[in-house]
DNA sequence: TTGTAGGCGTTATCAA
DNA sequence: TTGATAACGCCTACAA
């Protein structure tokens, strides 16, 4: 096998310093016409690619963008990653993606290990357990070392860096107002523990819907559920206990799955039950009936959060000033709810 | 800010060698006792980790595996990179995720670019555009480079390297044959243009099948669609053109798509029509009624492709001797299909 | 016009 | 027991 090809291999083999070789690959006018075109031709035969590694090492920079997410087989994050990629290429960035799998210590060890050396900052959205426990030491000691964070979807207050979300609670507040205008009476949310930002946020929307609309808001009507355990039971169980004529469901997949218990116990949707969900994936689209679903961006919020993390790399001054930016979600109304 | 820590810096601040704070913090018998508590003490209080660029430089190897997906929307990838993920971290090494997008030239642009220096390895599928194009010099390029590759799923004869696939041919059979043997009698193949190598595959085992069984291959029946395009259309008429009562898809969006249509004309799943798919994700198992499946196995042909690579790695011979793991795949019986 | 030297952070070898 | 030095591949200020 052939080996990669150096500098000095090049300075070798032509009997030149290796610097002359440098400056000639850069077409620098301190080299002769003669020297330039006789190395320059060389490394082309020979398909010389300088070494990222040891340009890293050298200019302290890598220009890689390191983004972790909790989950990778997600469609929301998927569509954050294309809005990243989108924007990093575009500025010469590659993107470095690791997935903490919802694990605290995954995260952990992902930052670590992209730290040291292989990216200039980071994208990322917090693990379901990292909210849990609150314990953010691993991103102030990131910030520490100078590497600016970007966080997206799940953030926490606790942190002070850029971040892009949408607004959750505003989305809400629009889906539960469709459902209310749209005459339902009895409107149930499904969301997960509310360690996760983005879930609180919604059950905020959702209530205060409720509350402007002179909806009594009882806690009877939310459900909380397991965001790994895909069991039906307490969707099932939920829907024997209280009689209600729509949902709000703060993902898509209880969205869906919501569709398929009203199914099974022989009721029609939307006639009988009102379904809406977050995130506007395959699921939503090609469920039967379709999802009607708060739309949240991923591809914009990806490329705004690429965004800010490259200017905030090549900005000059260490400003302290850290922005939040809120992007608006659009509902997708589909079968699941009447028109 | 804080600045990263090195052991210059240790070094400096302790008034000893940068050599002997590198011993003292490997635990080395040549540094006394006293040394090493003081240097240990030191760096853990600061927060000394090693610089990764710096041991990538020296060692020339970066424990890095770099893996190209052509999508990342896409669930069958999500788990086979999960599987990776899985393995890889358990042999210490980190998974560098980069995506093609299915274009050629976004391809060739992410492998040069974890070919210098990023990654000690590959572990990828091919997009739609290199199939197509039948240009693999990107890949052999690296190898000459001596980066060992392993392709998965997306694959090629033309490249000399270890390969992990399902038995596509067979998983196609399969499901064909479950078909026949539910007594349908005009069954359908909806699958992508030819050049994917997967779907040339399945073609060729669900006309095997129906061979066997003395049904009839007809063109007619085989529904060729746009593996980007999500429009209906092309379903609807040929539905309208063929009576069909069953179809075969080569993979999960054409089988639910197909589902959707089937129902919109007023039949029937699986009564007027049954369907099987290929890709065992969300999709299926939600879809409505839920869809029966070829399941690909991708974490395991993840975890597959991840060991045939560090193997390769860190063996010290060169064996020119490739590999290519033929897994298994299962038919999971669904409500799209009679039991 | 070309070459030398030093440095980025680390480790291994050898000298003190 | 500790330290100096060279090397990994590249770049650049400066010397020749």
């Amino acid at each position: 096998m052939k080996k990669k090809i150096t500098l000095k291999h090049i300075a070798r083999e032509l009997e030149v310093s290796i610097s002359t070789v440098s400056k000639a690959l850069k077409d620098s006018a301190e080299i002769s016409k003669d020297t330039k075109e006789k190395i320059q031709a060389f490394a082309k035969l020979y398909n010389y690619r300088p070494n990222n590694i040891a340009l890293s090492l050298k200019n302290r920079r890598t220009k890689n963008i390191g983004v972790i997410i909790p989950e990778i087989v997600h469609h929301f994050f998927a569509t954050v990653i294309r809005g990243i990629e989108k924007y990093a290429n575009n500025r010469g960035y590659n993107v470095i993606i690791c997935v903490s799998n919802e694990s605290f210590d995954k995260e952990v060890i992902n930052m670590e290990m992209l730290a040291n050396g292989s990216t200039d900052g980071f994208i990322m959205a917090l693990s379901a357990e990292t909210e849990f426990k609150e314990d953010f030491n691993h991103l102030r000691e990131v910030m520490e070392q100078g590497m600016p964070l970007v966080l997206f979807d799940r953030v926490t207050n606790e942190i002070d860096c850029d971040k892009v979300v949408i607004d959750d609670r505003e989305g809400a507040y629009s889906a539960t107002k469709k459902l209310i205008n749209n005459g339902n009476k009895r409107i149930a949310l499904f969301t997960t523990e509310n360690f996760f930002s983005v879930s609180s946020e919604r059950e905020e929307g959702y209530k205060q819907a409720l509350l402007d609309h002179n909806y009594e808001v009882s806690e009877n009507l939310i459900l909380k559920l397991d965001y790994i355990d895909m069991d039906n039971k307490p969707i099932e169980d939920f829907f024997d206990r209280e009689k209600v004529d729509a949902v709000l469901c703060v993902n898509e997949t209880f969205g869906i799955r919501a569709i398929r218990v009203v199914q099974e116990m022989g009721l029609k949707v939307p006639e009988d039950v009102s379904l809406i969900g977050f995130t506007n994936g395959f699921l939503s689209k090609y469920s039967y009936p379709s999802l009607t679903t708060v739309d949240q961006h991923g591809g914009d919020m990806g490329e705004k959060a690429a965004q800010m993390l490259i200017d905030r790399l090549e900005s000059e001054d260490e400003n302290e000033i850290y922005e939040t930016k809120v992007l608006k979600s659009t509902l997708i109304e589909r079968e699941s709810t009447i028109n």
